[in-house]
DNA sequence: GCGACAG
DNA sequence: ATCTTGTCGC
């Protein structure tokens, strides 16, 4: 494949991006996503939660081959697939994603990716920044957030904070631990 | 060849 | 991400 050829159309996706502020008062359920890896197996985890009391209302993970080796700034061409069939069927107002949004070299990472295909207000949510970033990206805790779809980053800095239990918001936390081991979820 | 950058 | 001993820090 050609990794220039793929960098054009995330530019190109980039700019089909929506920034705009989201009416906290809205949202009634946020779910987050997280994959873990062993082997040639990709396991897929969904965590949906109330908000803003961020109480667990469901869990649930998948597994399903790995596609694509993991390459810095491309990182959405080995998660996208294991997402998007984690998600089919789910129900929620707002998605987190494990991995950057705007904050990326071409202004387009998993969390943009994702949020463009699911048309959902999307978060991107990283635990170290990218170099040469163009798109924003703040720091709440331990937790670099950035802009995935349909929402500013006003918004996504309030909602982070509200979610954030300790260092991390809990959604991730929790899905995190589902994708590694903690049963097949099921909740 | 060297350096290095989400997960 | 995952593999992995001992070590440092809160």
């Amino acid at each position: 494949m050609n990794l220039k050829k793929i960098a054009e159309v995330q530019r190109k996706l980039s700019k089909r991006i929506v920034e705009k502020p989201q009416d906290i008062s809205k949202i009634k359920t946020i779910a987050a996503v997280d994959v873990s890896y062993k082997g040639n197996k990709a396991k897929a985890a969904f965590v949906l939660c109330s908000f803003p009391s961020c109480e667990v209302l469901k869990t649930k993970t998948i597994e399903t081959e790995v596609a694509f080796s993991y390459i810095p700034t491309y990182f959405f061409l080995r998660e996208t697939r294991p997402i998007l069939l984690l998600l089919k069927g789910e129900q929620f107002d707002l998605l987190i994603v494990e991995g950057h949004g705007k904050a990326h070299p071409r202004g387009y990472g998993l969390a943009s990716h994702i949020g463009l295909l699911i048309g959902k207000p999307t978060i991107g949510i990283a635990k170290r920044p990218l170099p040469n970033s163009i798109g924003e990206c703040v720091k709440i805790g331990k937790a670099y957030v950035s802009v995935g779809n349909l929402i500013d980053l006003n918004s996504a800095k309030e909602i982070v904070r509200i979610i954030n239990e300790g260092d991390y918001p809990k959604p991730l936390k929790i899905a995190d631990k589902f994708s590694k081991g903690a049963g097949d979820g099921g909740t």
